[in-house]
DNA sequence: TTGTATGCGTTATCAT
DNA sequence: ATGATAACGCATACAA
């Protein structure tokens, strides 16, 4: 039975504890205020049930606390991860989360860079895909995965080095003939260094070299084709698989399943990213792991860093190997597989 | 070089285009305004590269056109799924999403319920867990999987019919002795539904039943235990199982398979969800499918529609039964076991 | 049809 | 230390 049917302001806490609309901004800001006020309006506070009008903070003070995310899609468990680790970055420093599913459609990342500037966000971390991508300079705009223009850091991992890595315990583990197996964009982001380090890996350990890349739009069943073609008289050409993703290392093993060849007995498979499914207890392969926490960590840490001058241009987190029985050697984690 | 630092305003714009302040307004709004002058105001807004202040906006309509989403984590495959249809459902309705990940900690829901009312938001959608959770009865909220209070609608599957179909399919496919395996919080929310529906469907079916229930925090091989107690001369009690979801059957499964036991051949598995992985292709194991599209639909309408007298207390969606390879059918979809 | 003035809820700058 | 008042950017009722 409240006079006013909207939620009360702080017109109403001051009326009710009969004092003015000033004193009751500094009690809420926690500005020194004689004990005996401070008490009374906060017996009207909790009186009234007032809670702050984030809105009217944010026009008054240009500044909203709230960041926006822009991620192709939150079902992908790479893009899930990242949102998850970036959203408890934001929460642990008092940063809300717009999140942006932008389905990786340029059309949708511009129009959320609007939406997210319409609505004063105070910078954007977006993993885009938009070769044009238009961002206002004076917005914060922090890049995951992709070089998006100058004075934009982007944040990644070593992927030169992780294909390197890959080429590399490929060869340790007995392998001499190798497959680099790739979809997606033709573009030019991060994660496209993984076939450039996985070559260079090869070509020091002297592994003989094959790649297939699908383009956008094809479907993952031309791997099997291609696959297919590499079996001859029940034999594989290949000993050695490394997947772009974690994701791709799936679909290869289910279609070398199908065709009865064993893994890792006949051909060993290692992919990239370090996706945990199930409550972060099995990897789907052998793999090369990204630190998605320092990633995420960095990415906010240099968004909500002031001394907007030094922000450097690009970041490559270090990354691991792990063996979860798509290789032949003992498995150091439970693999989907196995 | 323009001449103010911060955003351009309507003012500023009213300035360059030489006409009111209220014309500009008028002009963005699409009302009815003299031809020349919105061209003046459209060369203006384009040439400052002006966008209008949500805040503003909404401090003025008290109308936000943003919804908070609260939910456990996005990493869970099943909240990530319903996170983004609930999210495209909002972008199509042009509504903006506050994603809120609470880790089903009963403090943290509790307390992002506050930080979305202070940013003046339209509408939350929870799934939540803590049983006192204190909601605002002039907040719309929208709760999936819970009952959560009076006036408070609730969006779910049929729980309870998903568990006898369960029971059912796994009489048709003649087993004889199940058991029903459950995670999770003692509180009462939908999806304990699924045991006595489970239940309902062995007595109705004369079916051998047991059921294994694991309390919050335990962890995961406590199940692993529970099969073992049940082989008995390398013959397992159980030749059909029924998991309250994807997820718990997936290491059943994997816990079965490492003590020999085969799937579907000696146990049938079947879990619930409908859970597919990896680009929506797979789907973890036969199991009974929710309709999350309609789910997350449903939430966002009735989050959005205007009566707000006439919302329903409870709604149930239909579930639908699909089998993958861990039952002794042709399987109707791939499996991620198969 | 166009312009002007007021208020949304908050903060900050003043006098008091 | 406290109370009044202006300003943030926008929408709208009202006056011109």
């Amino acid at each position: 039975m409240r006079k006013k049917s909207s939620a009360p302001t702080m017109k109403d806490v001051a009326l009710e504890a009969g004092v003015a609309l000033g004193t009751v901004s500094k009690v809420i800001n926690g500005l020194p205020v004689g004990e005996s006020y401070r008490l009374r309006v906060e017996a009207a506070i909790s009186k009234l049930h007032y809670q702050v009008n984030s809105y009217a903070q944010g026009l008054k003070a240009s500044r909203t606390y709230s960041v926006a995310v822009l991620m192709p899609n939150v079902s992908n468990p790479y893009f899930a991860r990242l949102t998850q680790l970036i959203n408890r970055e934001l929460t642990r420093r008092k940063y809300r989360m717009l999140l942006c599913c932008t389905e990786s459609d340029p059309a949708f990342e511009q129009e959320y860079i609007t939406i997210a500037q319409q609505n004063k966000v105070d910078g954007i971390i977006g993993l885009t895909y938009n070769p044009n991508l238009e961002v206002n300079p004076d917005i914060t705009f922090i890049s995951i995965d992709r070089t998006v223009g100058a004075g934009i850091p982007c944040v990644t991992c070593d992927n030169f080095m992780g294909g390197q890595m890959a080429a590399e315990k490929l060869a340790d583990l007995g392998c001499r003939n190798v497959a680099f197996l790739r979809v997606g964009s033709s573009l030019t982001n991060e994660p496209n260094k993984r076939r450039s380090g996985f070559e260079n890996g090869c070509l020091a350990r002297n592994l003989n070299y094959e790649s297939k890349i699908l383009q956008d739009g094809e479907p993952i069943e031309k791997f099997d084709a291609f696959l297919q073609e590499h079996m001859h008289d029940g034999r594989f050409d290949f000993d050695g698989l490394f997947c772009v993703t974690d994701m791709v290392a799936y679909h290869i093993i289910k279609f070398l399943k199908r065709m009865n060849v064993r893994v890792p007995e006949d051909v060993q498979v290692i992919g990239f990213d370090g996706l945990q499914l199930f409550e972060d207890l099995h990897y789907v392969c052998s793999t090369i792991v990204q630190p998605l926490e320092d990633i995420a960590a960095m990415c906010v840490q240099l968004l909500l860093q002031d001394n907007l001058g030094a922000k450097p241009p690009l970041i490559c987190f270090p990354v691991t190997y792990v063996s979860a029985g798509t290789t032949r050697e003992e498995p150091e984690k439970p693999g989907l597989f196995t």
